[in-house]
DNA sequence: GCGCTGACGCGAT
DNA sequence: CATCGCGCCAGCG
């Protein structure tokens, strides 16, 4: 095994959580839990989160995910969930009172298509 | 090392 | 449903 300093895992845990999130299409929307399953981290709810809040790519597609619940993460109100609503609706996604519906959220997914699939 | 904090999750109430 | 509590994981002062 090659000794990785813990910035480089670091960076390479957030590419690996990227990864997922921009395979993410249109009107897919994941959990953040979900997210770092698919990544490989199985209890990475929180570093799937912190490596959103850190990132600074604009292409990337963070507003496809959401809370385990369906909800956004952000304060009601805030400018982010503002900006999150906004990005859902434009590709179809049915949001009301910052959630979204996710077992009637159309297209082949689902959250996570039902967490594990 | 210690405690607090957070774009979290989940079961219990 | 809405809340609470507690677990979990990193980062930071």
């Amino acid at each position: 095994m090659i000794p990785m300093s813990a910035e480089q895992r670091r960076a390479d845990d957030a590419r690996r959580i990227l990864e997922v999130v921009r395979a993410l299409a249109p009107g897919e929307v994941l959990g953040y839990g979900a997210v770092a399953r698919r990544a490989g981290f199985p209890r990475g709810a929180r570093l799937a989160a912190r490596t959103l809040a850190a990132n600074a790519d604009p292409d990337l597609p963070w507003h496809r995910v959401l809370r385990a619940d369906g909800r956004i993460a952000f304060p009601k109100g805030s400018a982010m969930f503002r900006e999150q609503c906004r990005r859902l609706k434009a590709e179809g996604v049915d949001v009301r009172e910052g959630r979204v519906r996710i077992a009637a959220t159309p297209g082949p997914y689902a959250l996570d298509r039902a967490l594990w699939g």
